[in-house]
DNA sequence: GCGCCTTTGAAGAAG
DNA sequence: CTTCTTCAAAGGCGC
C-alpha cells in the first residue's frame, strides 16, 4: 500500500523497535578520523541528553498528567472525540460543513483573517502573532518586504511563533486550516469547480478523479469518521466555530484550491516557471500573506552565488514558498513549547533530540495523526502551489558546512572543542552522585549549564504501550489514500517507505537504529549506545576509528548500567 | 549577524 | 532502485 506503512504493521513496529541515534550526517563525509571522532562525540552527547531525559522524567508530574504514559495526549483525544462527534453530526446534518471540497478538513473553522490583519490596513502585533500561528509555512515578509512597512517586526522573526505560538488557546497545528478554508464558504460551489486543480505539469486546471481527493479528503462522513480528525481539538467546545469566516469570503475561481486570500494572488503569479511578479510581497489584496510564502528579502542568498544582477531581481520577485511541514515538524511545533516549559533547556538542538525521542515513543495512532496532518498539508500545498517543487528551495539556505568540510580549520577547532566538552562532561558524569543519568550532553554541560529537570515521564517509554505498537504504520491510516492522489504521487511513494525509516533511512545520516533481529522484543535504550551500527541493515562496518571510539565509549560507561529495556512486541 | 546544532520526514538529485 | 542531499522549525550559542 502506498501509505506510510509501507506494508504493514510490522514495519511500523520497526519504528518502535528501534531508536535512532543521530550521527551527524554532516560530518560523516569527512574522510579523516576526525569525522568519526566527531560523530562519536555527538553520539555521546546524544546519549547523555537521553540519559538526562530519562533521569528527570520520572519526576515530572505535570508531564505525567498531560501525557499519561500509556496514553499521551489522551486528553486531546477526548476532546477530539467530542468535537468530532459534534462536527460529524453537523456535517451529516448538512450544515455549512457540507462543502465537500476538502472533506479532510471538515470541521475546521477559519478565523476572519481579514480582521487581524487589515483592520485599517495595518497589522497589529497581536494580529500578526495570530497570523503566525495560523500560517506555519509563512515567513511573513519583513518590513523590507512590505512596501508600506506594515510589519513592525523583522521578517526574520516572523517565523518564530514564540510567545503565543503554543498557547493553549490555539493549537499549533492550526496552521493547517489555513490551507483550506474554502469549504467554509456558505453553500456548495458548483461541482464543476470543486475538485478542480491545476495540473502541476501543465498548469492547466483539471478535475481530478474523485479518488484523487477522497483519500485525503474523504467525501463521506463515514470516511471522515473513521478516524478522529487530528485537528479535532480546534473545535470549540460548544460546537460553534472557534473561528469564523466572513460570509462569502475567500471566494475564488478555484475554490477547490482552498484558496485563501493570499493564494489567489499566487494563482496568478506562481507556478509558472517564470513566475509573474506576485502582488506586493505576496499579499493578496486582502493583505493576507500566504503561510508558505516567504519574501525573498528574508531568505536572500548571500552574494556568493553567480547570479547576475538581473537574475537577482528575478529571484527577488519570487516568493519563497516553504516546504510543507512533515509529520515530525508538525509534532515539533506542537510539542516544543511543552518540552521547553518542562525543561530548562532552551537550545533547540537539545529540545529536538528530546522531541525526536518523544516522537518515537508516540503510539502508532498518535503518529498517524501527524502523518495524516502532514499529508494533508502536502496535499494542500501541492494544490496551492501546483508548480512548486522542493527543488525550488534548494540553495535558498546558506551553504551547509558539509560542503566545505574535509580540511577546514574551523572544523578542526570544532572537533577539539567537542572533545573538550566530552571530556569535561565525562568528568562531570563520574563526579556525579547520581552517576547513572547525570547530565545533559557534554555540550550542555558546558554551554548550557542548565539541566533538564523533570522531564518527560513518557520518555521512559520503554514500557509504554504506545511504542509497543510501533508507529506510523497506520499513519496513512487513511485509507487508501494517497494512492490515487495525483496531488501527492510522490508522497505515496515516499510515504510508503518513510515510516520504515529503519530500512530506508540513508546511512549517510547515520541514524542508527537498534533492533534485535529475529527477536520479538523491542529494545529501547534509555541510554543510547554511540553510533555503533547495531542495526542489521547497516552493513558497512564501522571504521577502525569508529570502533576505537566505541571501545573508548564503552570503557567510559562501563561503570554505568546500560539500560537496555526490552519489551515484548505484539 | 550569520551559521551551526539537532531531530524526522519529504522530495529531488545522483549513481 | 538505492543512496545521498537539502530543507522544512526553532532558538541558544559560537565565531
Amino acid at each position: 500500500m502506498p501509505q506510510l506503512n509501507g506494508g504493514g504493521g510490522d514495519d511500523l513496529g520497526a519504528n518502535d523497535e528501534m531508536i535512532s541515534f543521530k550521527d551527524e550526517g554532516e560530518q560523516e563525509e569527512k574522510i579523516s578520523e576526525n569525522v568519526s571522532a566527531e560523530r562519536d562525540l555527538d553520539d555521546v552527547k546524544s546519549s547523555l541528553v537521553n540519559e538526562s531525559e530519562n533521569n528527570s522524567s520520572s519526576s515530572d508530574s505535570e508531564q505525567a498528567e498531560r501525557r499519561p504514559q500509556t496514553r499521551p495526549d489522551s486528553e486531546s483525544y477526548e476532546k477530539t472525540r467530542d468535537y468530532f462527534s459534534e462536527a460529524l453530526r453537523r456535517q451529516q446534518d448538512g450544515g455549512f460543513f457540507k462543502s465537500p471540497h476538502y472533506p479532510g478538513y471538515p470541521f475546521l473553522m477559519i478565523p476572519d483573517l481579514t480582521n487581524p490583519y487589515l483592520s485599517n490596513g495595518s497589522l497589529s502585533p497581536s494580529a500578526r502573532t495570530y497570523l503566525q500561528m495560523k500560517w506555519p509555512l509563512l515567513d511573513v515578509p519583513g518590513s523590507a518586504g512590505l512596501k508600506d512597512s506594515r510589519s513592525p517586526t523583522p521578517g526574520h522573526l516572523s517565523n518564530k511563533v514564540p510567545v503565543v505560538q503554543h498557547a493553549h488557546h490555539v493549537h499549533p497545528l492550526t496552521p493547517l486550516i489555513t490551507y483550506s478554508n474554502e469549504h467554509f464558504t456558505p453553500g456548495t460551489p458548483p461541482s464543476h469547480l470543486s475538485p478542480e486543480i491545476l495540473d502541476p505539469k501543465t498548469g492547466i486546471p483539471r478535475t481530478p478523479h474523485p479518488s484523487e481527493l477522497s483519500p485525503y479528503y474523504p467525501l463521506s462522513p463515514g470516511a471522515v469518521g473513521s478516524i478522529a480528525h487530528p485537528l479535532g481539538w480546534l473545535m470549540p467546545q460548544q460546537g460553534q466555530p472557534m473561528y469564523s469566516i466572513p460570509p462569502g469570503g475567500f471566494r475564488h475561481p478555484y475554490p477547490a484550491l482552498a484558496m485563501n486570500a493570499s493564494m489567489s494572488s499566487l494563482v496568478s503569479s506562481r507556478f509558472s516557471p517564470h513566475m509573474v511578479t506576485p502582488p506586493p510581497h505576496s499579499l493578496h489584496q486582502t493583505g493576507i500573506p500566504h503561510p508558505a510564502i516567504v519574501s525573498p528579502a528574508i531568505k536572500q542568498e548571500p552574494s556568493t552565488d553567480n547570479l547576475s544582477p538581473s537574475m537577482h531581481k528575478e529571484e527577488d520577485k519570487k516568493p519563497h514558498i516553504k516546504k510543507p511541514l512533515n509529520a515530525f515538524m508538525l509534532y515539533m511545533k506542537e510539542m516544543r513549547a511543552k518540552v521547553v516549559a518542562e525543561c530548562t533547556l532552551k537550545e533547540s538542538a537539545a529540545i529536538n533530540q528530546i522531541l525526536g525521542r518523544r516522537w518515537h515513543s508516540l503510539s502508532r495512532e498518535e503518529q498517524a495523526k501527524y502523518y495524516e496532518l502532514a499529508r494533508k498539508e502536502r496535499q494542500l500545498h501541492s494544490q496551492l502551489y501546483p508548480g512548486w517543487s522542493a527543488r525550488d528551495n534548494y540553495g535558498k539556505r546558506k551553504k551547509r558546512k558539509r560542503e566545505n568540510k574535509p580540511d577546514s580549520k574551523p572544523e578542526g577547532k570544532r572537533f577539539f572543542l567537542q572533545i573538550a566538552r566530552f571530556i569535561l562532561s565525562q568528568q562531570q558524569i563520574h563526579n556525579s552522585a547520581s552517576s547513572l543519568f547525570p547530565l545533559l550532553s557534554p555540550d550542555f554541560s558546558i554551554r548550557s549549564k542548565k539541566q533538564c529537570v523533570q522531564y518527560l515521564p513518557s520518555e521512559k517509554m520503554c514500557d509504554s504501550p504506545a511504542s509497543s505498537h510501533g508507529s506510523m504504520l497506520d499513519s496513512p491510516a487513511t485509507p487508501s489514500a494517497a494512492l490515487a492522489s495525483p496531488a501527492a504521487p510522490a508522497a505515496t511513494h515516499s510515504e510508503q517507505a518513510q515510516p520504515l525509516s529503519l530500512t530506508t533511512k540513508p546511512e549517510g545520516r547515520m541514524h542508527h537504529h537498534f533492533s534485535i533481529p529475529g527477536k520479538s522484543t523491542t529494545p529501547i535504550l534509555t541510554r543510547p549506545i554511540p553510533f555503533t551500527s547495531l542495526h542489521p541493515s547497516m552493513l558497512s562496518p564501522p571504521s577502525p576509528f569508529h570502533q576505537a571510539a566505541l571501545h573508548s565509549h564503552h570503557a567510559l560507561f562501563q561503570s554505568q548500567p546500560l539500560s537496555l529495556v526490552t519489551k515484548p512486541t505484539e
